[in-house]
DNA sequence: ATAATAAAGGATAAATTTGTCCTTTATATA
DNA sequence: TATATAAAGGACAAATTTATCCTTTATTAT
């Protein structure tokens, strides 16, 4: 569905999110072994994530990774999944055709169309707090117990 | 979504399905120009699908590849996905984590099974015969006009 | 039988994605 | 101001996916 860099670009947001909580930052180091990811390879998504202002990052000792309070509520899955996966999983022709439309559309877009309507609608309406806090109560997990 | 390989694979199958309408076996020759893929990168996954008899093969002079009757509305969408790209995209979960369900669910778990299951039961319940016959009367296409 | 045709299969190459290593830049604190 | 810390960034390597080429096998028709 997502590629690699995504699914650890989400696990790695979502984490900052529940330390963001409590406005904590995090460091690379802590995310890459939380989130069970290669730590230099997590480093090349968060910065992609950190240009984009998904995240904020900050250099040096005491440094390290965090989302605004006010952001949590903003920012959605949606955001991440656009910067690091683009916009192809929503507007992409299940069939890879690059004409595909409902003027022209392919033997299945009708049906895709749908899911990924779907799809669309569910990562723009989930946002990072919900998701924190979720974690944070220990309701869901991003690693094994 | 899905791999350039079952991207490929879905319409050589559907534009075998058409072409099997009338009976007419269709050749790989054939089968690359109409659908706009490499052809001997597309061989490699007739073969597969040959293999899990989603289609038939004959080799030889008059040979080709063709899907039969009785079963252009039995085989679906699901059955090619799932000979080309797995069950990843039904059962893996969305963060890539290895250990995710319900009783420890990830962080997106219960809305991702919520998409997943309706993408599942639309590769499901979307059968060969039916896109066939959207193509053949032109009012879907696997190629632009 | 022979030649021609078309899929099957093996070996290899190109492209992309995933992953690592090392240096540079920014910043806090002693 | 010097040192230590942590992210940013560049260069490169491994792995996977995508793609090509060439030989072999099966089958039809002459």
């Amino acid at each position: 569905m997502f590629s690699k860099s995504c699914e650890y670009g989400l696990r790695a947001v979502l984490f900052i999110a529940q330390s963001s909580l409590s406005n904590t930052k995090v460091s690379l180091v802590e995310i890459a072994q939380e989130i069970d990811s290669p730590s230099a390879f997590t480093a090349k998504i968060l910065q992609q994530l950190s240009k984009a202002n998904i995240i904020a990052s900050t250099k040096g000792p005491t440094g390290g990774f965090l989302i605004a309070k006010e952001n949590l509520k903003i920012q959605t899955l949606a955001d991440v999944v656009t910067v690091l996966d683009g916009d192809k999983i929503y507007n992409g022709c299940g069939l890879g055709l690059k004409q595909c439309d409902d003027q022209f559309p392919c033997p299945v877009h009708d049906q895709f169309v749908k899911v990924r309507t779907e799809l669309k609608s569910m990562l723009k309406n989930t946002n990072l707090y919900d998701l924190a806090i979720g974690i944070d109560n220990g309701i869901t997990w991003l690693k094994r117990a």
